[in-house]
DNA sequence: GTGAAAGCGCTAACAC
DNA sequence: GTGTTAGCGCTTTCAC
């Protein structure tokens, strides 16, 4: 918090070439309103000064931004790396510089990185939400007018917000179908937070999808759980060992999927004999697993890349009624079921 | 970039408040100059205008920031998730702003993303390198006074830069005398960017052990290749297939052994059977993939508090000589050796 | 304890 | 094309 420097200010090499302060002003920012003579002088002696261009002031001159925060809750998380890479990669081509908070699903750590942002004068948020945020967090962004666009997880709330995401119930009944079609009629949804928009809307396929089939909802056969390996190990556990334990599994994701198998090794069941078992989100461990997780693919990187460009364009200043762009997933069939 | 603003700013409060700019700006700051009651009068002020400080103001004022910027080059790779995870935990608390930026192993974008933090006015820089960066990259930052601390990898240059790191030398030792006391002669190292400083450090850790075990050193047996599950794949593959295979592999990271684990499951190769398999990070899945990787503990997590907590000093002012900072790895024994 | 005035490094009008 | 002037929102002397 103390450092001091001493920068090549625009000043002096405005100086050292020999021109005036807006010249050289114009210079930096390529302008062309310059002589050739004088754009040359310049650059000259910003490289012979070793000129560094200091945004900040700019900034704070020209009220822009081109800082934007990004919030997600799990880095840990591979889905989340994979947006983080996706909205970063859209980012860079228009010249943002991110800043970057992790929340892991605290709201206080939430509301304490939306003011921090807020502070650094970010030009945009972009926020993937803790599961159970409350609407205010997110609605008093509004009375600022900096453009919010949502990734991945909604927040409930009568005011609509930009939002990307995955279509979840379509998912769902995707992956349940898909049990069903393989003979299935004891089939669990088990992981996740019960709070999050996502859950919700998967939790709705599944039942949707099993009412299509003519089955019923037993719900005994929904566990929630903690979103980690471990939790999906301990999850898969509690569901098997109730009485009239399922023959077929659907996991709120790939994590929870994976920890699920790592049980299944260990008791020596066998997926995709014994058992059925189908994750969601297709990360890339899902396919280097043995005998490979048979998952719904979400697109996590692509929806990266639709928020970022829906967040620059509202900075851009598009206008109109928030935008729902929703991304249809795909079932990917694999050994385990 | 285009977004514009109407901040209420301190001035405004000040005159809501009935005192001077000065007068609101210690407040905001909390200088104990103040009367109690301009204190609550100002804050009161504050509230009712919702006003949000601006620090890019302020940090240009005042010649400080509190900014920091963090480079990457693997987002997907969990160890540098948690390396992350280390040094926003630590940066969090001393109240610092962490800008991102991801290299992907592109040398031009890491010399790009350089110049866009100290463009950003960060207080300092914390890297991670990419393999083969050249110490001019970050050579040309020492003029600029601004604290840089690399973790994780060095750069081999005259100048000596601070660092955080694993003792690699030594791990590699751990994981080749484990193998050679399950009994092995013939160990391969595998996958990895043989121009990165870590590379060089396993290596010569594995020759090291190897030597002391009265081992020849067999290049045949040391084999480079992508940092990724299909390169861990494809590199085992390469070695087994050639004439006189290894009995056991140590693996440049966890990563590439996960690869190497796929691969073997395919062709009914039991690890910790038939073959020996060492990992490098002890990443999380290591311990959740059956029959459980044995690894070398990297503490990522820890290397990241450590740099993102010298990196902290080296801002607040302290002098002294470069740091080098190297932690003790440890040997984890899992089902595969 | 409080306020007036100067200025961080830059951009934006507007003359010339 | 180029320079002059004002000022973004804040902090910092330095009087009072």
């Amino acid at each position: 918090m103390v450092k001091k420097r001493s920068r090549v200010t625009l000043q002096q090499v405005a100086e050292h070439a020999g021109v005036s302060r807006a010249t050289a002003s114009k210079v930096v920012r390529g302008s062309s309103n310059v002589s050739d003579a004088a754009r040359e002088k310049v650059f000259n002696s910003m490289k012979e000064l070793g000129y560094i261009y200091d945004r900040v002031a700019a900034n704070l001159r020209s009220n822009r931004s081109n800082t934007i925060g990004l919030i997600i809750t799990d880095i840990r998380n591979p889905y989340f790396s994979d947006l983080l890479i996706g909205i970063h990669e859209s980012l860079d081509k228009e010249g943002y510089t991110v800043i970057l908070g992790t929340t892991f699903d605290s709201v206080e750590k939430q509301d304490l990185l939306l003011s921090t942002m807020l502070e650094h004068r970010v030009g945009g948020i972009l926020l993937s939400p803790v599961p159970g945020s409350s609407p205010e967090t997110v609605e008093r962004l509004s009375q600022f007018d900096i453009p919010i666009v949502l990734a991945a997880r909604r927040i409930t709330t009568d005011h609509q917000f930009d939002y990307v995401g995955i279509d979840n119930v379509e998912g769902a009944k995707l992956a349940v179908q898909h049990l069903v079609a393989k003979g299935h009629q004891r089939i669990a949804f088990i992981g996740g937070p019960s709070n999050s928009s996502a859950w919700q809307e998967r939790t709705e396929g599944y039942c949707l999808a099993l009412l299509e089939a003519g089955i019923p909802v037993d719900e005994a056969l929904i566990k929630e759980g903690p979103t980690t390996r471990q939790g999906g190990y301990e999850t898969i556990r509690k569901v098997l060992e109730q009485p009239d334990p399922p023959t077929a599994i659907f996991c709120y994701n790939d994590i929870i999927a994976l920890g699920a198998l790592t049980y299944l090794d260990e008791i020596g069941i066998k997926p995709g004999q014994h058992i059925s078992i189908v994750g969601f989100d297709d990360i890339q461990e899902a396919s280097m697993t043995p005998p490979g997780l048979s998952t719904i693919a979400a697109h996590p990187q692509q929806i990266g890349a639709y928020a970022a460009n829906l967040l620059h364009q509202r900075i851009s200043g598009l206008a109109g009624p928030p935008q729902q762009i929703i991304l249809s997933p795909d079932l990917i069939v694999r050994g385990t079921t």
